[in-house]
This record gives structure tokens, C-alpha cells and sequence, in this order.
DNA sequence: CTCTAGCTGTGATTTATTTCACTAATTTAT
DNA sequence: ATAAATTAGTGAAATAAATCACAGCTAGAG
């Protein structure tokens, strides 16, 4: 199998959930046209999404829901469930230990950490809180696969390198500053909400200039 | 000005991110090289994107900070103060309330919304809270420019066509479900969490695989 | 005052991605 | 059974974006 470009694969990701989203309706059956206009495409793009997993071979009449989500599912790794550990439990990182997202058949949040011992003992939460010391030993113990990041940003660097060096599979940081690692198999993805409603608020500034000036 | 690709903006606005922790840190002056070594790209793409916005003129050494921030910041209206609603006040709407990056110079959370008037009566927070029947009338009145969903994924889709027939500027949707507005002069931005997190397992599972293959 | 080192600005090139156009397969209706 | 309609698969073309290479500018050292 060639290698699966970026945008791909990011899309073959939205596919599974539109996937899983019609599995649950009952709806069986469906065409590359349908799901364009559920993941906001074209319908050439869906195709040539589907074909850098291999060929599926059923031209005439559409794709199977169930088949083709496995196919996704199983071409990505999807059915094998990961443990996710959350670091930070501020209000963000309590939002992230409850979140339906993150406490399905494909994750699991197993365990969340704290530097302030005090908000360990004191909160209630449905996973085991533990104090941010012991977090190498606790990401082995539980084999932790991937941890979420939700601890003030000038901490955000220092907690991503402790964790690469626990040997954590990937990083999501949801800090306003970009983390990196120098382990380049290590997976990182910054998402700042802040970021994205500010893509949001230049997109929609530069579109009222575009319209003056024209 | 010419049309901003848009992997440009997301760079700038990134970009902006930057500069504003520079200048906290009374780092006075900078070059290309620097900033992509912290926005994890290229001297040339930043050099390009910086170019996007007009000639800046200083060709011989670097960018002055301030400099480069205002010219950003005017570029896409970031010193403009943008009012926010939050749409569902479950834990991450409430989370979302309090976040920094959405309670700055930038961006002011001024109202919530949750359909169930209990919650609404019972929440002690730091913004007005209402009830849902009230979105329009309200989005209007405290003048609303952005709204950030966090509902259920069912009624995201509902939030939104209410939203943009009460006149918001754009949207952030928390809710894993794609949801659009047949009005393409709002823009929309689905930000769903636990895809990031597939994006990150994927790219794991993929690599796995190739090494296996190689 | 001149030279050097370091940096930006930008047209040209390369690479990546999307879009297109057409073929082949399958189903449905008559 | 055949024609018509629908839909996937895919090489080719077009578009978009990233990268490069180098000319030109600036500041500071000698």
C-alpha cells in the first residue's frame, strides 16, 4: 500500500465518523455523492480517498456503510482501543476525562494527573487522578497510549517532554503555544480553540476588506 | 491585497500567537528563521506568508516584534474586540466560558445558552446565562459575533440554522458532527476533539504498518 | 569608508493535491 | 433480455502550495 497523503487520511477519519453516524440510522446502503455532501466535498475526492486503501470492487451500485467502515476501520487502526491519560484537571481537563469522545469503543481514558496535590484528593472524578510526579511510572504501569494536554501553556513544553520520555505514542495539546518533540516518531498535534475561532473572526475580516475594495 | 491562501492565514494567526508571547518576553526582535523554528515550518513559508499581507520593508535585518504583530493584527482585524456566545453549558461549554484564550483583549465570552432552564437557574458563572428559546433575540441584543457550540452532536446541526438566522458572523462546533449552513457567507468551523485524537492514532497505525512493510 | 555576514523579498521550480473526463461495472425498469 | 440510469475506478490535466535560489538590502566591524 503507498503511502496515505495527509489530507487523506485526515478525511478517511471523518468518513469513519459519518460512517458510524449512518451505521447507527439504519442506513445501509450508501454512494460517494452522499458522502461528499456529509463531509463537505466532492465526490471525486471521496473516491480517490477510498482507492489509496485498496481496491473495494463494487462499481456499480455504491459502497456497503458497514463494509466500507471496515475497511477504514481496519485499514487505520480504528478498531484496536486505545488508553488515553489527560494531564491537567482544570476545568478543560475535567470537560476532556467526561467527554463522550473520549469513552467509546475505540478510547478509553484511564487515568488523568495534577500537579496540585490538593485537587487530587479533593475532586471526585470517574478515573484515578494521580499526583503529576508519578506520571512516567503510571503511563507504563497502565500503558498508556496517548495523552491529552490541558495545563497552563508555559507548562505545556515541560509536561510533553516528561511524557515522550515516558514513551506515550502521541501527544494532543490543547495549550496556546506549539509543543514539539525532537523524538520524531512521537505524534503531535496542537489544537488551540483560540486559534481556530481566530482563523475564524481573519477569514471573515478579510472577506468585508475583499468586499470594499472591490 | 490579493486573497490569502488559507493555509497562509492559519499560519498567520498562529503567527500572531507567537509574536504576542515574544513581546511578554521582551523579545524585541526576530527573523523568519526564528519564527519557524517556533511555528514548526520553513524560513522561505514564513518569509511568504509575511509577504501575502504587503511589503513590510525591512529587508535587511529580521522583523521588529511589535512591528510585525501590528501589521498582522491589522491585516486581519485581530485588535478589533470580538463578543462570543457559548451555545450548551454541559462541562465543556462551561470550560470554554472560563478559557483564557477566549477571555482576553481579543475575545469576551458574553453570554450562554443551555435549553434546559434548570441548569440555568442552578449554574453559578461569571456570564450571563438564558435559555435557548432566547438565542435570537439575545444574539442580537448583546450583539454576538461568534458562537462557540457545545451541544450534543444531535442538536448541533439545529444550534446552527438558529444561529445563522439570528445574523452570527461565523461558528466553532465542538459537537463530532459536521454541521453547515447553506449560507456561505457565515463561516463554520468543525472542531471535533476526539478526530484529532483518530488523526494522531491513524498517522501511528499507518507508520506501524509501512515499517512492517519495508 | 568598505567589506562581510546575515537577512529579507520574490520569480521560478518542484511537489502535492484536487479536479476532471472517461471507462467499466452493476442494477433497475421495461 | 436489453436498454437506460447510476455509480465506482483511474490516468491525465489543472490548480494550489511549498520549496528553492539568488538578487538586493542593512547593520556592524575593521
Amino acid at each position: 500500500m503507498k503511502s496515505i497523503p495527509f489530507p487523506t487520511l485526515q478525511r478517511l477519519c471523518t468518513l469513519f465518523q459519518i460512517l458510524t453516524d449512518l451505521k447507527k440510522n439504519t442506513h445501509l446502503q450508501t454512494s460517494s455523492l452522499e458522502l461528499a455532501a456529509l463531509c463537505g466535498t466532492t465526490a471525486f475526492t471521496i473516491r480517490k480517498d477510498i482507492a489509496t486503501l485498496g481496491v473495494t470492487g463494487n462499481s456499480g451500485q455504491g459502497y456497503a456503510v458497514e463494509k466500507l467502515m471496515q475497511l477504514i476501520g481496519n485499514s487505520l487502526g480504528f478498531f484496536e482501543k486505545k488508553r488515553i491519560g489527560v494531564i491537567g484537571i482544570g476545568s478543560l481537563g475535567s470537560a476532556l476525562i467526561k467527554h463522550s469522545g473520549f469513552n467509546n469503543n475505540e478510547f478509553e481514558v484511564v487515568a488523568a494527573f495534577d500537579s496540585n496535590i490538593n485537587k487530587i484528593e479533593t475532586t471526585k472524578a470517574v478515573v484515578p487522578l494521580f499526583p503529576f510526579y508519578q506520571l512516567s511510572s503510571v503511563v507504563n504501569r497502565l500503558k498508556i497510549d496517548y495523552g491529552l494536554l490541558a495545563v497552563p501553556p508555559d507548562a505545556a513544553q515541560g509536561v510533553t517532554d516528561k511524557l515522550v520520555e515516558s514513551g506515550i505514542k502521541g501527544i494532543i495539546n490543547f495549550a496556546p503555544i506549539i509543543v514539539k518533540s525532537t523524538d520524531n516518531t512521537i505524534f503531535i498535534r496542537n489544537v488551540d480553540m483560540a486559534a481556530e475561532l481566530r482563523i475564524l473572526t481573519a477569514q471573515n475580516y478579510v472577506k468585508s476588506i475583499e468586499h470594499l475594495h472591490q
